[in-house]
DNA sequence: GAGGGTCAAGTCCGT
DNA sequence: ACGGACTTGACCCTC
């Protein structure tokens, strides 16, 4: 797909270690200049596209690469330099101020390199590094320094064998700011929504409703003693749940009418790992009506692969007065 | 300009 | 043991 100028705007931009790595260290560094000037712009630019939306619609998630290799062993350094630091921090807190003006609820989700509870203390040494680079942007922004204001999240899995223990552990290595802001999320294979309820005490909870079918089978309903338990883990801020719908090729002749069973489908020969992969829309109304009944409660983040046609379609199918 | 290979990092599943 | 999925693919380089 071409991208036009104006998508380049607003998307953000990277780079890899290898071309750095590759430049004279100048060249390199005026690269990364350029991608936190680029980033940051394109964040404030969502920011005004997204506030002019309707509220159920008014959140986004911030891409991990704002600041690339900040926690990367041999460019670090230049996230530390003053000058880039007294950019970062001028430039954030007004995106936060922004964000707050407009009533706009903004994410991160680390990559799947945060494994917080991973068997290997280095690992979880250096999750807990890649989750305060996280902490440093929401705190720029003005988060972190109570309990989830605004809904800001930085939400993780549980990754890794050592499971709830392992993850209670981590959560001790990391700053007050990030304990306030981490969220963690039910996955559809290591760690169910039981897995993270166990740790609900000490961090919020995102239930992704389709993971827990993945694993399950059920439609978990809003009214679930373990849902209430969800509600409870965020403290009387707005929680949210991720919606996805499985793949609209991979069930190309299923009834939009009706939800996919999952019994079914794994007798037919539905494999769990094609099942996980989500759909560019929300193709399935009877779905879309079951994720639909969360929203008096929940925010409702779309993972659909076309995140945001797919989230206005949603808000239109719920009430086309909001949109 | 198009298209294909590359990319810092962990975990788990399926073969 | 190893490839692939997860992941809001983007970017670089070659042709």
């Amino acid at each position: 797909m071409r991208v036009s100028a104006s998508d380049r705007a607003v998307n953000g931009r990277s780079t890899t270690v290898a071309w750095l790595n590759r430049q004279t260290q100048a060249q390199a560094e005026e690269r990364l200049w350029n991608i936190m000037e680029h980033n940051i712009q394109s964040v404030a630019l969502m920011l005004e596209i997204v506030g002019a939306l309707p509220p159920v619609q008014r959140m986004f998630r911030i891409g991990s690469e704002l600041l690339p290799v900040y926690t990367e062993r041999h460019w670090r350094y230049f996230w530390q330099r003053p000058d880039v630091r007294a950019h970062c921090e001028r430039e954030l807190a007004a995106v936060g101020r922004r964000a707050r003006e407009l009533d706009v609820r903004m994410s991160f989700h680390p990559g799947q390199f945060v494994c917080l509870a991973s068997v290997n203390p280095d690992i979880v040494r250096r999750s807990a590094e890649e989750f305060e680079y996280h902490t440093d942007c929401a705190r720029w922004m003005g988060y972190g320094s109570s309990w989830h204001d605004q809904g800001f999240k930085i939400n993780v899995h549980m990754s890794g064998r050592l499971g709830a223990e392992g993850f209670r552990n981590g959560l001790n290595l990391l700053s007050p700011e990030a304990r306030n802001l981490i969220t963690v999320e039910n996955d559809e294979m290591g760690h169910g929504l039981e897995d993270v309820l166990a740790v609900s005490d000490r961090c919020a909870v995102v239930l992704d409703i389709h993971h827990h079918w993945i694993r399950t089978g059920e439609y978990i309903q809003p009214d679930d003693a373990r849902v209430l338990q969800v509600m409870d883990s965020w403290r009387g801020v707005r929680p949210a749940i991720h919606y996805s719908v499985s793949r609209e090729d991979l069930l190309v002749d299923h009834d939009s009418e009706c939800k996919p069973d999952l019994t079914q489908l794994l007798q037919q020969g539905f494999k769990k790992q094609r099942l996980r992969a989500h759909s560019d829309f929300y193709w399935n109304q009877a779905c879309n009506r079951w994720a639909l009944s969360f929203l008096p409660k929940f925010d409702i983040q779309c993972e659909s692969k076309s995140k945001n046609l797919g989230s206005t379609l949603l808000a239109q199918a719920s009430d086309p007065a909001l949109v």
